[in-house]
DNA sequence: ACACAGTCTGAACGTTGTTCAGGAGTCGAT
DNA sequence: ATCGACTCCTGAACAACGTTCAGACTGTGT
């Protein structure tokens, strides 16, 4: 369903101003929808108020996008690719902890910085396992199992330099778990009400100290004694 | 708005009739609706399918509860309380660290067993937060935070023997850090679908694998070298 | 000048949660 | 036995949702 070179003819002048402008309509819907489904979370953002605030008829909306759904895919794919850049420039680290360290680091602010994204990401609404697939298939294996991948690689180097325990082998439990750990972390900070857990008598819980202790009790636990102490180059 | 007491009076016979086949009444509608909730999820399942599979009118089931989510929210509660004795179980074992694997064995178990009451608890669609707080306020705490104090003691029992390393002297972010994890490996248990990771190179990745995985290097970077091997009585 | 293709509208459909006037039955008192 | 009061239940209705579609409108190419 191309609407570019679907009668094999070069573009005339005004074919092309007209695919500027659809993508022009396509961006602005998608800029609006997006501040709204950030705000209000996904249920409370209706079609007709997108159309609304773009000044158009509702209808007008599945012109530019099969439905709701793919709308809020198409955005959470967009956004998706900005994570995904932010998190492999860890992989210049050399030291394969620091690349752990500091992508859970940014993962963490990601997470926080889009709950709804987030939410939606990672906890579709169960219905949706079958269609979010089919967005997701093309795009090479799946968001999330790409971050687990990283990770996978980061504690592939880990285990190759000897730096972990002997008893982790394998790369990818070891992977799994931190991914978990840092996944709680941002799914806790993100649905219950964080000053819940201040009244614990002045106590710190604050996400930096929760995300510290996470990782230092994952240094602790994954890596051997001797390796523990930061160091700098280690190729 | 109590239904018994009322007017000042004793109850006459066929008043606790009455009140007797309202709470059967409850029960029905409770026990068919938490089917429906468990096996489709909280969207999916309609006030109509329900009012059809009890064989009344949808406009019975609001005589009966306030709304939809009412009525969601108190099969949450019922069931929650389950969970909780369960975990409380936990506690009657002497060393702390039994204490949390055990839990968190068991909570994960829950979670697995229970997926869209989980999904639901420590994710609610974002609209509730006020709701949900009413009906969780009046219940002492929270149920997320009943289950953090769980650990919480468990993890200063802990600390008052002298079993942590001596860099945690605060229990809260310690007990923090152990319920992302066991949260982080139940919500992704329950969201991404297991078998995508299986293809890892025939690397183990099972839920067992990945809950023993956790423990293991929760216990090796948050005890101290010396307990680390497992002793019965302690005291 | 004419036909055609793309764009937008506004009404409509089917579902959803929820409300409400009213019918039907039951209980206690007269 | 009869009457009022009370509770229960129904079925239609409402508003709002996502979605569809016939038709008006606009501009382009011939």
């Amino acid at each position: 369903m191309d609407r570019a070179q679907e009668k094999c003819q070069s573009p005339s002048v005004s074919e092309i101003r007209r695919e500027r402008e659809r993508a022009e309509m396509v961006a602005r819907i998608m800029d609006v929808a997006r501040d709204m489904f950030v705000r209000d979370g996904y249920e409370a953002v209706t079609l007709r108020k997108i159309a609304e605030a773009i000044e158009y008829s509702p209808g007008t909306i599945y012109q530019y996008f099969k439905d709701k759904q793919a709308l809020f895919m198409k955005i959470l794919a967009t956004d998706y690719v900005d994570l995904r850049k932010n998190l492999s420039e860890c992989l210049v680290l050399e030291n394969p902890v620091e690349v752990m360290v500091e992508m859970a680091r940014r993962y963490a602010m990601w997470g926080i910085t889009h709950p709804n994204h987030y939410r939606l990401l990672l906890m579709p609404p169960q219905a949706w396992e079958e269609e979010t697939q089919d967005l997701r298939k093309p795009a090479s294996p799946t968001p999330e199992k790409q971050l687990f991948l990283m990770l996978d690689q980061a504690v592939k180097v880990a285990i190759s330099r000897g730096m972990l325990k002997e008893k982790y082998t394998e790369s990818a439990p070891v992977a799994a778990t931190l991914w978990a750990g840092i996944h709680g972390v941002v799914m806790l900070e993100i649905t219950t009400s964080t000053e819940e857990f201040a009244q614990l008598g002045g106590q710190d819980l604050s996400l930096e100290k929760r995300l510290d202790t996470l990782t230092g009790v994952f240094v602790d636990g994954f890596l051997k004694e001797k390796v523990k102490p930061r160091r700098r180059s280690n190729a």
